[in-house]
DNA sequence: GCTGCGTGTTTAATCGTTTAAACAAAAGTA
DNA sequence: TACTTTTGTTTAAACGATTAAACACGCAGC
């Protein structure tokens, strides 16, 4: 394979030791050694090409320089945007990101986390599926930094990165309420994640607060899986409820994608005839015939402020960071007014 | 940090030396180890929860078992699918995967290829951008495993994986000839990454194949940095040319997600006024408010066979290993002839 | 009783770095 | 001159594994 040029090889073509090509390239020692000798090392590095071997490097400092980055599923908009975000934010410090995706799978997860740690990644940024506590608890317990982003447990003590669910939730019923709906369902998934059940108390209080009764059905339960047979069923159930909702809040981008696709084949017209508001952003929500709003999280800010806790708890060990962020309503036409659309047009 | 359980922490509770702790975790010198004591060290690995330290190992070895992915933009939901099947594949063979986005940056892909090769992966898949040739050529000098990825170079013999970008882009045009439309245009990127170019060929080889003059102003060509406003300007040059344009195909899914936003906001109708197909699948096209037709990359195919093309090298080194895949062309709404239209609704 | 073989285990070198400590020579100080 | 300091460099151990080779011992064969 690679016969790459090692520490020996220059020190052998200088005539010095390893050692002293080790300070050199790592501008160690600084005032000690002779500007000729360092100049001559660095010289034959270049000439010679090297570049340091981190496997070794890694060894002995116990240092990897590589994060690891477990999301539900890499291929998800929403977690390949924070992704990005965050190799590049790590690149900036001169950190590697690995990733993985979990597929909400607590066994995967935990695999997953395993792999990773035997690469002595430095530390973890970590979307962890529902029943994962434990993992999550070994983790902190052997003292490895991490920081928990999108997600959290109540119970664990740990950093994390997430935003207000609840509030987020609690602002999308109320604008659908400012503009005049009242039989508001929403379809989310049957998860005990701490950021969905927040998502699905915020949609419940809101109601409440407004006075509305929440009819049973207007709530829809999903499993997590993504199953498009089940998230139409609920959309279904939602329109032949009784009475029919006249808005609907998705939970996820998933479940948008799918109860769209659904929308679009029925004869249903949005916003006239139904309202939508969905969790996330896509591009598709823009490309919808009626321009989906939608709750927008800050992902640049999320993404960010993980790495910063995450490399901050690598410095002074033992940091505990949390953030809460607000998420914003982009409000498109999917929630006009039906008065108001006539005028637009 | 982690004071995790080596080798000779199981030797000496076990009272035997490191090495045979080794050849016992490892299945070695199978016939030698006496019963009981290799049951002995596999009874005090497990319960010192002992796992192997990969760093360690890989340096010993030479084999970190990782294997480097390239890609233009791991944000884009093309590269985010591509990235997610190679990583399931790769994960299957005990392989690691690390992610790297090049934004179409030779000097970015060049500076992430040594990262990765400092960390010593085991081979690259790599998405090369244009003016990358030097960069993979001095991978092919050094026998580093690689394999192209959605791209290749023609002067240069590599493994690759690509599609018949010019037999898709012809099937797209002919298609749009068969339902009527004639004066057909194209934006694409201006590029001379092979598949791009083939693109283009395909596409004006097609009309002329059918004996129809390519207008100039037909093919426009954008920025690969994918701004919105060229996007948005070729779309308008298509659409006020000379004859104007009844149908365009678009070269990526970025440039179909721009234009169709635009396309959106005029009161233009698809595909009564304008015909549109699109190289490659989102779940936006879905919910266009017509269907888009588009062509249809065998992803899995094709992640599944890059990853064995890089196994199967790092093997048997030298063995190189090619596939041209045919693309698909699914055929929705957005292409349909004005007349059927009509009678579907 | 010697040789040879099979079995079970250890020794020791090695991968490519880092880094504390030792060392030698030159320079400064008294 | 003799001692300390400074400067420039080397030595050698270590990180945690792998692995060829050596070793020790019991046993069979002659």
């Amino acid at each position: 394979m690679q016969k790459r040029v090692s520490l020996k090889d220059i020190a052998a073509k200088a005539g010095v030791s390893a050692a002293l090509v080790s300070y050199v390239l790592n501008n160690r020692l600084s005032g000690r050694i002779s500007v000729a000798t360092a100049q001559k090392i660095r010289d034959i590095a270049g000439q010679l090409n090297y570049s340091t071997n981190q496997l070794a490097k890694s060894l002995k400092t116990n240092k990897t320089n590589t994060i690891g980055l477990i999301v539900a599923d890499i291929s998800n908009p929403f977690s390949a945007n924070l992704a990005r975000i965050i190799e590049d934010e790590a690149e900036k410090c001169q950190y590697t990101t690995i990733f993985g995706s979990s597929d909400e799978d607590p066994g995967k997860f935990d695999k997953l986390v395993h792999t990773m740690l035997n690469r002595k990644v430095d530390g973890l940024i970590l979307s962890p599926p529902a029943k994962s506590e434990a993992v999550i608890e070994s983790l902190q317990q052997k003292d490895i930094p991490i920081v928990l982003l999108d997600r959290y447990f109540p119970g664990i003590k740990t950093s994390y990165v997430i935003i207000d669910n609840f509030a987020a939730s609690m602002e999308a019923v109320h604008h659908l309420l400012s503009t005049g709906r009242t039989r508001i369902g929403m379809i989310t998934y049957d998860s005990e994640l701490q950021h969905l059940l927040e998502r699905k108390n915020g949609y419940i209080r809101a109601l409440e607060n407004n006075g509305v009764r929440v009819e049973k059905e207007w709530l829809q339960l999903v499993g997590i899986e993504n199953n498009q047979q089940q998230i139409e069923d609920a959309v279904r159930a939602l329109l032949s409820a009784t009475p029919a909702v006249d808005a609907v809040l998705f939970g996820s981008n998933k479940i948008a994608t799918s109860s769209l696709k659904l929308i679009n084949s029925l004869s249903l017209r949005v916003p006239c005839d139904l309202a939508v508001i969905c969790f996330d952003h896509t591009e598709m929500l823009d490309l919808f015939y009626s321009p989906v709003t939608y709750i927008k999280q800050p992902l640049e800010e999320i993404g960010e402020l993980a790495v910063s806790y995450l490399l901050s708890n690598l410095l002074y060990n033992g940091t505990i960071s949390t953030s809460q962020l607000k998420a914003s309503l982009v409000i498109q036409q999917s929630t006009s007014r039906p008065d108001e659309l006539y005028q637009a047009k």
